[in-house]
DNA sequence: ATATCGTATTTTGTATGCAAAATAAAAACT
DNA sequence: AGTTTTTATTTTGCATACAAAATACGATAT
C-alpha cells in the first residue's frame, strides 16, 4: 500500500541542487576552485555525496574536472556562447512550432496574460520583472511543445548562456526589438501558426545573439 | 615545463567509459539492475569510483537511479524516440546548414568518397557496412559545422535512439528513399547550399522516423 | 637576491567500514 | 495450503581512513 511514498532525495542529489544554485546565482563564480573539505563543512555532508554531486554537474558541463587537482566552476567563453545560441535558436523554433500545434486555448490565454504583464514591466522600465516574465513566456511555450526531452535540452543549454551574464547590457533599441518580436510571437501563437511562430523564435534568438555579442565587444 | 603531460584518466571516468560501452553494445540490456559489488568485482575497482561513474551516466540519461534501490539501465521507450527524432532533425539540419557554409573542398571531397563507398555497399546489399558508412557521413557533416557543442548534443541524443535498436527492420523502399536523400545531400553539400542541405537533412530524419515507427508497429 | 632542491602540508583519489533500507527466507498463524 | 509476521541476508547510502599526487614552504646553494 501507500502508493505515494515520500522518498526524500538522496544526499548527492540535494547537494547537486545546492551547488547548481550557488553556481547559477554567481556565488560560485566561473573559475572558482571547489575545495572538497571546505564545501563539506559548509554543507554538512561527507565527501562521498559531495563528490558524486560534483561528478554529476561535471557531466552536465557546469563544472570542469581537473584530474588530481579537483574541480572548478566551468568558464563559459564567448566561443561557447557563440556555439550555443544557434542551437538554442533551432530548438526554441522547434518548440514554438510544436507549441503552436499542440497548445490549447486556455494555455495560450495564460501566455497572453503573462505577455501583457511583461509589456507593462517594459513600459514601466522594470528590468528584473521584465526578464522574469520574459523567461516565463519562453518556458511556457517550450513546455507547450509537449516534448519533455526538448525542454530538458533547451534548459541545459540556456543554463550555460545565462551564466555568462551578458544580458544586462541591453540597449533601448535592442529591448524595443525584443518586445516587438514578442508581440509577433504571441500573435502567431494565438493564430496557431507553427511556421510563423518558429520563424519568429529563430529570429528572436538571433536578435539576442546580436545583443550579446554587442555587449561583449563593449566589455573587452 | 612539460606542457603535454599524459595524465591517465581517473578511475571513475574509465569505469564510466566501460559501462557506456557495455550499455551501448547491449551487453547490459535496458532494465538490467546494476549490482555494485558484482560490477566492482568484474571491473576490479572499489565502490567509490563505480558509484561516481553511475552518477555520471545517470545525469547523461543512460542509467536511471532508484533511491535506495540502486540503478538500472534506463529503458528507452517509443515515446522517448518520438520525442527525440524531431529534435535530431532540427539539430542535424542546423549542422548541415553550418557545414555547407564552413566545410572546405577537401573535406567535402572526403564526404563524397565515403558517400560513394556507401552507395556501393547499398548496391551489394552489405547492410552493416552501409550503416557504418552512413553513420560516418552524418558524423563528418555534423563535425563540419565546426560547432562542438552541436556535435555533443546530437551525439548524446542519437546514443539513446541507437539503443532502442529499431533500425534493423528497414524495408527495401525506405532504404531506397534514404539512399536517394543521401544523393541529394551530397549534391547540396558540394553546391555549398546551406538552405538546401538543411532541408534535406530535416527530411532525412523524418524518413527515418517513419521507418522506425513503421517497424515498431510491426513488432507490437 | 634568485633559483633550485627537498621536506611538510594540503588536497584529491580510492578503499573500506558501518548504518539503514530493501529484499529474501523462515516461522507462526489462520 | 495460503497468508501474515518475524528474522536473516543482501544491497545501498553515507562516513571515514589510508594512499598518492599536488601544492606550499623553507633551506641551501649560486
Amino acid at each position: 500500500m501507500n502508493s505515494s511514498v515520500i522518498v526524500r532525495a538522496p544526499l548527492h542529489v540535494q547537494v547537486a541542487e545546492r551547488l547548481r544554485l550557488l553556481i547559477d546565482s554567481g556565488e560560485l563564480a566561473p573559475g572558482t576552485r571547489l575545495n572538497e573539505i571546505e564545501l563539506c563543512n559548509t554543507m554538512g555532508v561527507s565527501r562521498t555525496p559531495l563528490r558524486e554531486a560534483i561528478r554529476s554537474l561535471a557531466t552536465e558541463g557546469l563544472i570542469e574536472l581537473q584530474p588530481n587537482r579537483g574541480a572548478i566552476v566551468s568558464i563559459v567563453s564567448q566561443e561557447d556562447v557563440t556555439e550555443i545560441l544557434p542551437i538554442m535558436a533551432s530548438l526554441e523554433g522547434l518548440g514554438g512550432r510544436l507549441a503552436a500545434m499542440h497548445m490549447d486555448q486556455s494555455k495560450i490565454a495564460q501566455v497572453r496574460k503573462i505577455h501583457n504583464q511583461m509589456i507593462s514591466h517594459y513600459k514601466n522600465n522594470e528590468v528584473a520583472e521584465y526578464f522574469e516574465t520574459n523567461r516565463l513566456i519562453h518556458e511556457l511555450i517550450t513546455e507547450g511543445s509537449g516534448n519533455q526531452t526538448l525542454v530538458e535540452t533547451i534548459n541545459s543549454l540556456s543554463a550555460k548562456v545565462r551564466r555568462a551574464r551578458f544580458t544586462a547590457q541591453m540597449t533601448k533599441e535592442s529591448w524595443a526589438t525584443a518586445v516587438s518580436e514578442h508581440e509577433e510571437m504571441i500573435a502567431a501563437l494565438e493564430a496557431q501558426d507553427p511556421d510563423r511562430l518558429e520563424a519568429i523564435l529563430v529570429q528572436h534568438v538571433e536578435t539576442k545573439r546580436a545583443t550579446i555579442l554587442g555587449s561583449i565587444e563593449q566589455n573587452q
